[in-house]
RNA sequence: GGAGAGGUGGCAGAGUGGUCGAAUGUACCUGACUCGAAAUCAGGCGUAGGUGCAAGCCUACCGUGGGUUCGAAUCCCACCCUCUCCGCCA
């Protein structure tokens, strides 16, 4: 959510920087709603303060036992006009708030203008893809190859873009998840937590899901067979983000406990509407799959920096498994809704002969703190919106495959990166299994 | 799933219809005393919003949402959550 201080302030600089994402953010009905918010509220205001001080003076005047009559008939009249203004003000309220919560967050200064990905600016890369000297294979032939991936037993038992992987692939997958959290926690300073995986609607709306973007969410009724309100719909969680995010809604943290650190591993479970038709062979788009995230909270004028570091520690996974990629900042109409700036990693993949995302690292300002209420205070002073920031610390699944692809080879065999032999028991290949 | 208890300020804990945004304790901040500290004493100390140049004034908030009333932390209804015991269970 955006400050409302701001679009008061300057509304057309607002709309000026939403255009850049491609949002057309209406001013005349922002300034109309506002308008009409301030005339209700200044009179309900005045119109419970009216009721409120005749309400005093009959509770004094009942005490010394006197008269209260002509009080409580000029009280008598308040009630209805006090109910309306409040009705309406709360209709206004509540039709500012929904207005408010559909507005993407305001780009960064550095975020390039564009309209989609074809506009992103490449940052850095690193290392260069190998030259193979034999057909490569993707990993679908490769993973089903080694007897370790099925695709058809997932259909069989829930349905299309699911996965499941056996054997020492399995274990792999487990390895990259492991490899990545002791990482993250020994040498980057984050602490490890574990979240549900179900989360409430409030939550939701905390990280910009909600309202906006239901119909990307599996949704949970709590009762079967019966029409779930907002109270009792969970949600599965399409990313760490969301949980670990929401430790600080509604808290107040001292200024010297920041910056927090958290990461987490968790399957992420995507509805993927939209996206029928893209990505349908393997593992890249599934409705679940297993991610590290990172999260930080931090003061805000630390946010930009943090933003790097995270990144970095990001990029220190890829560089350990050896896998080339490169780091792309985002142009504004490529951006998510909650980011101020995002840098994207895009791992080599040999078989697609591309980049693809494997990471995406955002500054979320104050976006997600304020709609949560996340905020920090240092000694006595008012306590101030945090910044949030969080980024992929890998994508497991991807990963995953970027390993297949990258590291197979002649036989069809896989060679297991140096780096994470020890979470692999020290298997050095991943070789045919016979059939079961 | 059954039975019971309870949700009040950072924490603890009063308050069962009327100057209650809320006693008291504790934590914290400022000052006094002290060489300094402790102890003691005095004062301060919630959040959000509106309005004003400002001092300030006003409004809302006692789990959430409704209701009763001139007036609700307090009464009524529904829901959520926590705790204890029993049952079941990874």
């Amino acid at each position: 959510m955006l400050d409302i201080q701001l679009l008061r302030k300057d509304a057309a600089l607002v709309a000026e920087r939403l255009a850049a994402r491609g949002f057309v953010f209406n001013t005349a009905y922002f300034e109309e709603l506002e308008g009409a918010r301030k005339v209700f509220q200044t009179r309900t205001q005045d119109a419970q303060s009216r009721r409120n001080t005749l309400s005093k003076q009959i509770g004094m005047l009942k005490g010394k036992g006197e008269d209260t009559t002509a009080v409580m008939a000029e009280v008598a009249g308040l009630g209805d006009e006090l109910k309306d203004l409040e009705t309406r003000l709360a209709e206004l309220q509540t039709e500012l708030n929904k207005f408010l919560m559909d507005i993407p967050n305001l780009p960064h200064e550095s975020v390039a203008d564009g309209k989609d990905e074809t506009a992103n600016v490449e940052v850095s890369r690193w290392s260069t893809p190998r030259a193979f000297d034999f057909p490569v294979r993707d990993h679908v032939d490769l993973g089903e190859g080694l007897g370790q991936l099925d695709f058809a037993a997932a259909v069989k038992i829930t349905g299309s873009r699911f996965s499941v992987m056996k054997g020492p692939l399995a274990r792999l997958h487990r390895a990259l998840a492991q490899f990545m959290l002791d990482v993250h926690t020994a040498e980057h300073g984050y602490t490890e937590v574990y979240v549900p995986y179900l989360v409430n609607a409030d939550s939701m709306r905390g990280t910009g899901q909600l309202p906006k973007f239901e119909e990307d969410l599996f949704h949970v009724p709590r009762h079967a067979g019966e029409e779930c309100t907002d109270a009792d719909t969970l949600y599965l969680i399409p990313t760490a983000e969301v949980p670990v995010t929401n430790l600080l809604r509604d808290e107040i943290v001292a200024a010297d406990a920041l910056p927090l650190k958290f990461v987490a591993h968790t399957p992420c479970f995507r509805s993927e509407a939209g996206s029928y038709g893209r990505d349908t062979r393997g593992m890249i788009r599934q409705h679940q799959f297993d991610k590290v995230e990172l999260v930080q909270m931090v003061r805000p004028e630390d946010s930009y920096a943090a933003l790097e570091s995270l990144t970095a520690h990001a990029e220190t996974i890829l560089q350990k498994l050896g896998l080339p990629y490169r780091k792309m900042a985002l142009c504004s109409g490529d951006m998510g809704f909650s980011s101020a700036k995002t840098y994207d990693l895009e791992v080599w993949l040999p078989a697609q002969n591309t980049y693809r995302e494997i990471s995406s690292c955002s500054n979320f300002e104050a976006f997600q703190a304020r709609r949560m209420q996340a905020r920090f205070k240092a000694g006595q002073s008012k306590p101030e919106l945090l910044h949030t920031l969080n980024g992929s610390g890998l994508a497991v699944g991807r990963t995953l495959v970027a390993i297949l692809e990258n590291y197979q080879n002649a036989d069809g065999s896989v060679t297991v990166p140096e780096e994470l032999r020890p979470w692999m028991g020290g298997a050095e290949k991943l070789t045919k299994l016979t059939p079961v």
